[in-house]
DNA sequence: TAACATATACCCATTATGTGGTATTGTATT
DNA sequence: AATACAATACCACATAATGGGTATATGTTA
């Protein structure tokens, strides 16, 4: 038997860093308070807040003006997801960076979607601080795990559909392309500068080529593909 | 000013590992030697092959059935991360790291796409053992900045599109649903087993909500909103 | 040169889709 | 009890999309 811990991505810094203002969300407090003591003996911290709770989040960042925040995505009143969302919704870009015992598809996509920095998990509690520094230097702190789950979200080609568009040419590509943008045979005539009766017949050619009947089958394929 | 250097994704392994069959490729002769030494010295790995070229990836892999390939990406007579694609397109799942200079968008992406496990820049030479170690093991070995990329590569939200979304009923995300995979109107009352005319009657009320008036618009939407 | 692919354009006929209604039933909300 | 919405279903009309052709000019390639 062998045993393995996973670990990550650590951002060594040294000398003349700026203080950085922490605002940090996580309902348990024992937790928390922990994480406060830690990063406060570390002199590149400086924790605004501590809360066990976001669902005021808008109004706490506004009033802290955080320059990273650390988030819990299980809390009584909230969730972490969606606070990041929320704080997106209004085009703040101030980094968010997960910190939760949940490890599913599920939730580290949907905290991805929402805009979040990073994500580590809380049995990797001590990295904290590497990770903070990680996400202000431009990174995407998460271990190897999160990183293989966050590949999976990544839209893969398939070789079959693949073949199939190679055989179209650039200008049947082209009005493919304005067909998945919805346009119908008049408009596109219209932006191409070209007859409508021309239009259909380059769609003609790229449905036989696709061996499908229709707009949405086409598309269907050409997404799948490309 | 400040120094910063960014590492990664550690996976610590102890004792009886079984050995790693690695076969290697890397068209610089110096680098291709240094790494057989660096990982001959280690007992867990057994590098079957160290070639310059992928050219003949797959009469390679048959003969060596290697456990794990270690890829560089510019290579005189080959492209690594068209010899993956090409590994992928035999559905073969030989776990491939790319170990490369280019740490631009279309390469990390392109290599992703293609079905590589890893990526690591040469800059970060030394990490190799724990990579190739921590992808058996499941994870993606990335360093930050490359899973900062990566992350940029999932599909985001669109919240303007997202609002008019949830404003559709279920049975009508359903029938969006089977429209965006190009089933027609008949079709679709067939599998759901309702009248073509009830179809049309869901679809009406999706455009509607949607604000467009064909399905090529709705579909349109639709996947820049979830 | 002959064969082929591409881009252009038009004709005819049919089917699918889009738009405007109305209506019933059930369920939830007020 | 009244209102609203969701899911079901039908009618009628107009327009858009699709499928079968044919045709010409321009290249490229065998």
């Amino acid at each position: 038997m062998h045993t393995h811990y996973s670990i990550l991505l650590i951002t060594n810094t040294c000398a003349l860093m700026p203080t950085l203002k922490v605002l940090i969300y996580e309902d348990n407090d024992d937790l928390r308070n922990s994480i406060v003591t830690i990063l406060s003996w570390n002199n590149a911290f400086d924790i605004v807040a501590a809360l066990p709770d976001a669902q005021y989040i808008i109004d706490d960042v506004a009033q802290y003006t955080p320059d990273i925040i650390l988030m819990d995505i299980e809390m009584p009143n909230s969730n972490g997801v969606t606070a990041v969302a929320a704080l997106r919704n209004k085009l703040w870009s101030v980094p968010v960076l997960i910190f939760t015992v949940f490890d599913d598809d599920d939730n580290v996509f949907n905290a991805i979607q929402a805009g979040a920095n990073g994500y580590i998990l809380k049995k990797n509690f001590d990295l904290i601080p590497a990770a903070l520094h990680d996400i202000i230097q431009g990174g995407a702190p998460m271990t190897s795990s999160i990183a293989k789950k966050v590949l999976s979200f990544v839209p893969k080609k398939n070789s079959t559909y693949s073949q199939l568009i190679l055989s179209l040419s650039s200008r049947e590509i082209e009005i493919l392309e304005l067909i998945t943008k919805g346009y119908s045979y008049k408009m596109i005539a219209d932006i191409l500068k070209i007859a409508t009766e021309t239009v259909r017949t380059h769609i003609k050619h790229v449905y036989k080529k696709l061996q499908v009947n229709s707009a949405t089958e086409a598309i269907y394929k050409y997404n799948n593909s490309k």
